[in-house]
DNA sequence: AGAATAGTGTCTATGAGACATTATTAT
DNA sequence: ATAATAATGTCTCATAGACACTATTCT
């Protein structure tokens, strides 16, 4: 329930003071701050980038977090915090209301964390929110945030060690991955991953799985592309975030035939491929909110029982669906 | 991120010395709480119920709610608040830990709540969870709750008029739905729709939705069941999540094909059904976590674009997702 | 005996995926 | 010219669903 009393009579349990102090003046009682985090996602040359800021005071300072931050209470809702922080944190105007670059974001719930020592502070519980963006422009300086970019996901670390200890306070750790700040040398071959503070790895992780799930059943590859696209643009989503090759041919065909996926605009692009190749038609998004029938990831093959100690404790899985036949 | 102290230079914004504050002092400052509600779905007589308990104070006093209480800030996770929330209001001891009614408890997290009028007192930011169980026991007297007892869903209001204005205090609105308390006399037809408390039709609906697209692609229908079961009782959840008939011999061999979803046991039930039939072999739950192929829903007939003003501010849909190939 | 149900067999329409093919464009 | 690519065609296999059928058990 909202706001949970206790019975008027309450019958003696272990700790019904507390709840009845609580309920009166939870101001004098609950020590707990929600915050609001964004995984927001994009596509940058064909790759998936997230978008990060660089932490500029402990704990885990010089470390790259999701952005976020507080709920106001008592003024906007969740969506609407998620929505506020991550303008913010980008410098770029206007929340979903205006008519910017963000017209095309779409902002979901992801799932909430609050784990008591995931913060070594106080006890904080996050609402986390998985956005998706076309190609948006690099975070504007001056804002809220001490530093923010984007990052390849491919170039993180999600290891599955959920929330590796801070760092004592004062002690900045490696910042970032092996040297990987602006641009790689040639020869630098894979870089040390980049670790994020608190559980943001795990929350990163999750906000993957829901978008590679989402893309088989739901129209939402299309926001990641402008309004207009190719359907070979539309395919490069799908490689971006699956990471797997597709099929150009039968891949066509198969978004053609989902109704409701895209819809012709009659024109093509005004120049072939980078390589060669004819110009492709373009089309927009339809009027789907589900894929019927869905494109199902190519079966991946098993991996022979590999369970890498996933640090699960309880079995909440911020799961699935919003699916309807 | 986790708390997100502005930069040590902030940049001049609206409310900037705000969230200072807050960072340092959240206490003096967020007057926000956070909760944790159950929507605990069980399957009694062939229909689907869900687990109420009344409220004894305003506001909604007498109104049904769903089960939930505070998150006991610095001492427990999420999960761990649901499951002993759970145990508290239904009475039963034993959280997931102990072997009890509980062991074979599905708990995962649905989605949260956090509209700052969701509660007329103070901002309350819920944390919904969905709860899967056996048929369980009538929820104890002499604990947490003031009253709670199961109700089938379809016996509930969950039209989309989101948050219906909560009564004035001290004017307990109408309790039971059509004298639908105990037992429903033979000629109440179609009595009418019990009403919840605050937000809490639509946390229940959005419950709904998740459980009814998870039986399509997860085993989670094992989890209404007790550890052996035969085919047809796993037919009747489906039957009475998705409210649709199933073919009997196709939804056979259909499970039967899935690897990993059900396991024989060998053996039969003692006696056929009630109304005649053959003994039925007895399955118990496999080790697979994701149903391949899925079981599909029969595709519903579109409902001609009706669109019943859903009532949808953001774009947040707590939706879909653990899915894997 | 009659009715209901468990479980299996068969047939058909549909979609996924593997190729193959043609046309168009960049270098 | 050569290579790469857009778009379409063809073939095969697996699955969903409709329907039929047999065997078993209850009333």
């Amino acid at each position: 329930m909202a706001a949970d009393e206790p019975s008027p009579q309450p019958a003696a349990g272990p700790t019904d003071e507390q709840e009845w102090l609580a309920a009166y003046d939870p101001r004098a009682y609950a020590p707990i701050a929600v915050t609001v985090d964004v995984v927001a996602l994009t596509l940058r040359h064909g790759r998936l980038h997230v978008l990060l800021v660089e932490r500029g005071a402990p704990p885990h300072q010089g470390r790259w977090a999701l952005p976020g931050g507080f709920l106001r209470a008592g003024e906007e809702d969740l969506d609407e915090a998620a929505a506020r922080e991550l303008a913010e944190e980008t410098g770029l105007q206007g929340a979903s209301e205006t008519e910017t670059a963000f017209h095309r974001l779409h902002l979901e719930q992801l799932g909430t964390y609050g784990a008591p020592e995931r913060d070594p502070r106080m006890h904080v519980v996050s609402v986390a929110y998985l956005a998706f963006a076309p190609d948006l422009p690099d975070p504007q300086a001056g804002t809220d945030a001490a530093a923010a970019a984007w990052h390849p996901v491919a170039d993180l670390d999600l290891a599955p060690r959920s929330c590796d200890r801070a760092p004592a306070a004062g002690a900045p750790v490696d910042t970032h991955g092996g040297g990987v700040d602006g641009h790689t040398g040639p020869a630098a071959v894979a870089p040390r991953p980049i670790p994020l503070a608190f559980d943001h790895a795990r929350i990163l992780a999750d906000g993957l799985d829901r978008v590679r799930a989402k893309l088989e059943y739901s129209p939402l590859a299309t926001a990641f592309l402008p309004h207009d696209f190719t359907i070979p643009d539309l395919r490069a989503v799908y490689e971006a975030v699956w990471d797997e090759k597709l099929h150009p041919g039968n891949f066509h065909r198969k978004v053609l035939s989902v109704p409701g996926f895209v819809e012709s605009t009659g024109c093509t692009t005004e120049r072939g491929g980078a390589r060669g190749g004819p110009r492709a038609r373009t089309y927009h998004a339809g009027d789907a909110r589900l894929l019927h029938p869905a494109l199902l990831r190519p079966a991946r093959e098993e991996p022979a029982q590999a369970e890498p100690a996933q640090a699960e404790p309880a079995q909440a899985e911020p799961a699935a669906t919003d699916q309807a036949h």
